[in-house]
DNA sequence: AAGCTTCATTGACTTAAGTCAAAGCAGTTT
DNA sequence: AAACTGCTTTGACTTAAGTCAATGAAGCTT
């Protein structure tokens, strides 16, 4: 991937002034990393942040006991790490790849001098910051206020607006990351999912492929309006 | 309380030219709001953001059946709402007064202009944002993770960490607003409370003061290491 | 093909936390 | 003082979801 190409077509740096894409291109590091490896830990120290050029990241919180919260699925083109560039300090969760990846690095100072320089890429960073403050939000919301049923149905609702075909679904991670952003383990999800196909509000092929069967009842569902028997 | 002195003593204002609070005082609007009223709710739409000049605004999600997740407690002098501005459209959650309270509105457009002049106004405004991000991911760890007894722990710790004042506190809150913050409900909290109680952690008036009796079990207890009875 | 590893499912059981209902206790209003 | 209100506590019960353990299935490796 050569970088001068790839960094106009970040999101996150959209819309910047010419002269400012030459400016990243020279303070960015690139670095790979192999499938399941630790890209940072929550409380180490963050000097930067990153965007993953391929591959995929997730950013998660983890327990004592072993269970794990993730907070984000990362992609190309998405920025992960940013928040310390401006908490200074530490990350406030970990990164860990789910396969082999690539990423740029931006040390954090370089940047910080570049967004005082062009407000267009302040305005797209505060953006960004804002979805995931909304993001988490609902996560609050469904974490604190909803059962894991509706918490799937509402998941399954989200990949099947994203994907506009029809009511057919493909899942691009296993079942037990799906259980880990839920909020749950994977047995219940397994069993929930297992009720679900019983009350026909969805069907599978038994691997990561679903159809949805009866959209209005997945929506009540998402929505605390109904349970499951 | 004269706006063009308040202006100035906002946080999120800190560091800007003397010009720009002029701006600021220009753009923004005056709002009074009785104890217990809405000042917004989730899904309105967004056209500025709030700081709170007296009183204390809860911002919170609820679910159909009545219950409430409070992301949030402010007062004097912190922002809220500010995510719409960003992200357009509506609110990610909904705010209402505690206490008779005094807020400024700063509507949308005008504000953007101003953050296009002042990129130290941006860095403000990012630092406010993911100091945000970073609380969430905090929330969202406990709500996952944790089990009540640790985040009434946690909870109780950071009080007693804000007051630096020795092991006693006293909450700001009434116990059923602290339920909220935990993420449970009154009747929960109320056993909980008693059996740290029982066990010799803590020790209360039954009101709103507290005593830390044993600050090495309650840390324990937030992460998780330990459990009560 | 046999064996290995990882992931998924199912059953039996436990437990944390919620529901519902009643009573207690302030604090305040009339 | 009596009555009303809002918050808190307590008890008895229910339930969602977790734990532990066993089995099944899928995909790789050699």
């Amino acid at each position: 991937m050569i970088l001068k190409d790839f960094i106009p077509t970040i999101p996150l740096f959209q819309d910047l002034e010419q002269k400012n894409y030459e400016d990243l291109a020279n303070i960015v590091l690139s670095r790979k990393y192999k499938k399941g490896e630790m890209i940072f830990s929550e409380y180490d120290t963050a000097d930067g942040f990153y965007v993953a050029v391929s591959g995929r990241v997730k950013i998660f919180k983890s327990s004592p006991e072993g269970k794990e919260q993730i907070l984000h699925i990362f992609g190309q083109g998405d920025p992960f790490g940013e928040i310390a560039v401006f908490t200074g300090k530490n990350f406030p969760a970990s990164a860990q790849t789910l396969e082999n990846s690539e990423t740029i690095f931006f040390p954090k100072n370089a940047f910080i001098g570049l967004i005082k320089k062009d407000p267009a890429l302040s305005l797209n960073m505060l953006s960004v910051l804002s979805m995931r403050l909304k993001r988490f939000s609902s996560l609050i919301e469904d974490l604190s206020l909803k059962e894991v049923p509706g918490r799937l149905a509402a998941y399954l609702l989200y990949l099947s607006d994203r994907k506009d075909s029809c009511d057919e679904l493909i899942l691009d991670i296993s079942k037990s990351q799906l259980a880990s952003i839920l909020g749950t383990i994977p047995e219940t999800l397994s069993r929930i999912l297992a009720k679900m196909t019983r009350e026909n509000l969805i069907e599978s092929d038994g691997k990561r492929k679903f159809l949805i069967k009866d959209r209005d009842s997945l929506i009540d569902l998402s929505e605390g309006e109904r349970k499951l028997a």
